[in-house]
DNA sequence: CAGGTTTGCCGCCAAC
DNA sequence: GGGTTGGCGGCAAACC
């Protein structure tokens, strides 16, 4: 990074010895799996960035799993294997993080928040973001508040 | 991978 | 008036 101009020679080098130290670590053979093409792995990698990207808006699994061209029972299993959540659930856990980062420093009311992440209901998205963070939208930003979280400046 | 069964999420209404 | 909770039906998700 300092020399640029050896970047070219000397990166490539360094990325392999990163791999070959990594796969002979104990989760070596995990690592091996995402070179594997009939893994399916990397398609589980673009579906996982595509969610990242779009977790507001709302998708079936058909749509996702034809998108990387798999059927939906492998995807399924594929997914869980490698996230170790279903898709629905990986959408989800973004979303109420998105909305906690939300309110917590961009001082966002939980109503906006809500429909911001993809939430159309406010008594689902309440009752989702209390079973997840252990308290309601309110009392949990508030609390983290108290504890010194996020004290109105921003980010 | 396809298909059948169970699970649970989502959105709505109502109450607090 | 916004936020949270409870109950319920429909349907996709998750599981087998």
């Amino acid at each position: 990074m300092a020399r640029p101009e050896d970047a070219d020679l000397l990166g490539p080098l360094v990325v392999d010895e990163i791999l070959i130290r990594l796969l002979r670590t104990p989760i070596g053979p995990r690592v091996a799996q995402i070179g594997e093409p009939k893994s399916g792995v990397h398609q589980i990698a673009e579906a996982v960035s595509w969610i990242r990207a779009h977790f507001a808006q709302p998708v079936t699994v058909d749509e996702m799993a034809a998108s990387v061209r798999m059927g939906t029972s492998s995807f399924h299993e594929r997914f869980k294997a490698v996230t170790s959540m279903s898709p629905l659930q990986y959408q989800k856990v973004l979303r109420l993080h998105e909305a906690r980062r939300l309110m917590l420093f961009q001082q966002m009311e939980a109503g906006d928040a809500c429909h911001r992440v993809g939430y159309l209901s406010p008594s689902q998205f309440s009752r989702e973001y209390a079973r997840f963070f252990g308290s309601a939208p309110m009392k949990d930003t508030a609390r983290l508040r108290a504890e010194g979280f996020a004290t109105g400046a921003g980010r």
